[in-house]
DNA sequence: GTGTTTATCGTCAGGAAGACGACTATGATT
DNA sequence: AATCATAGTCGTCTTCCTGACGATAAACAC
């Protein structure tokens, strides 16, 4: 640590991206926002934006949420309340040559939101859209079918939304934090539902069933039933308060 | 993300601090620098410095490192290597008031490390020590014996090191990253000594024998022995292939 | 009613982990 | 030299968890 002159710092600019995920019609997708201006114009980008001066980057995080989806970032403390989504931080990118217009160091946070109307474009985005995120990533990352060509993301955008779909993966293994893709109230199927989604493969129901019956406090009944699945009504549930899941729900081998 | 001017966006200092964990006499210690200037002067602090202008984060953790220690971050992919640690982005801080001098986000690294000989102060550091968590933590964080008072730390740095404390306890549990701090030989109980230190546990040696043997890749036998620890002599192992440990160890309840 | 869909309960075998007993090979002590 | 203390290594036994899968229940479509 050399001794420096704090007014001689080498100036950064901040900015938080978002990697929002959300599960629709079985697949994990992401929020991209379709770029307006060079560079990358046109192209499709992760939402973000600068970090203001007196604001912490959570916050920050928090606003660019709201302006993009009209999401209230979850206080973990906090019972789940309508359109609430869990948000928190995933990493900081900070290459000296990932923005060509001068040194940008991007804090990048993961939200995980449950499935939502069509996005509201924010701001200077042309529009917004729910993308699987195999067509972002391809086959690989994203576990999307065979053959397709990811469409490429501005910036190092690819990279971040692996890493924050990656984050989620294997944060859902032994966390509550699945039931943050789910509306306040769920049944065991809908739950079954995101994890498959999101680990692109098929669990037993029974079995899975059993595993989050079977933890305390990880699901509470909430007394109702419902038919939105069709087939026989299945109990209705909201998270209960264990926010780890020990032991962990288990990731089937390929 | 609303549409901005690039050369007036708000100007940020961008650090990097460095949580250095290390076991030594059967405690988890941190790499702690006294400050030798305001704020905070005379306190101990995590070691950190200004990311330069053309310099990735994690390059500017890794030169802070060497500087701080003269360990050489490992590259993950590569062989073990003398005087090799492992390094990982960590977290980044930004609260608006974290530093009273400006607008400081500190991008937080975690690095691990063997027992290394007296560490060495670099720079404008008065001092540098190697500094139970417990002491610096106390009793809940750090998980110290009761009523000691831990030594504040200057800025945020008592909760960057407590979150690079937990990580370090929750990673070791499902990959082989606990063998970052034993030297490039080392026996089933010395492997076993660093989980006992960082979890703060004891571990009965036979289960702990039989599961790190008994998972494929993670360890491979050296051929040698070793009497150093006292006892019957103990085979010397090295870190195998492995990285992800399938199912993972399983830290004791309490 | 019959078929389809989804939910939920039960059974059974295999594997992993915690609790320990037993034995081995060193150095230190008497 | 005999004994002791220390650490390492191999087994055993019980318990819990999981994966595979059979069976039943309750809705809707026709």
């Amino acid at each position: 640590m050399p001794p420096y002159d704090p007014s001689t710092f080498p100036p950064f600019a901040v900015t938080v991206d978002l990697v929002v995920l959300t599960v629709r019609r079985h697949a994990l997708c992401a929020l991209v926002v379709r770029r307006g201006e060079a560079p990358f114009q046109g192209m499709w980008a992760l939402p973000g934006g600068f970090v203001r001066t007196d604001e912490d980057l959570g916050a920050a995080a928090a606003r660019e949420l709201a302006e993009e989806t009209g999401l209230c970032a979850q206080d973990p403390a906090a019972p789940a309340v309508g359109n609430g989504a869990h948000l928190e931080q995933l990493g900081t990118y900070g290459d000296p040559g990932r923005d060509p217009r001068m040194r940008v160091v991007s804090v990048a946070h993961l939200a995980l939101a449950p499935d939502l109307p069509a996005p509201r474009a924010g701001g200077d985005a042309n529009s917004a859209r729910w993308a699987p995120v195999g067509e972002l990533l391809g086959p690989g990352g994203g576990m999307g079918r065979d053959g397709e060509q990811p469409a490429p993301l501005a910036f190092d955008h690819a990279r971040i939304l692996d890493d924050g779909v990656e984050r989620a993966r294997s944060k859902i293994e032994y966390s509550s934090l699945a039931t943050a893709f789910c509306p306040p109230e769920f049944t065991v199927g809908e739950l079954r539902r995101v994890y498959e989604a999101v680990w692109g493969v098929v669990l037993d129901p029974r079995n899975f069933h059993r595993k989050v019956t079977g933890t305390p406090g990880f699901l509470v009944p909430s007394g109702g039933t419902t038919t939105r699945q069709g087939g026989r009504p299945a109990q209705l549930f909201r998270t209960g308060s264990a926010t780890v899941l020990n032991p962990p729900m288990l990731r089937p081998e390929v």
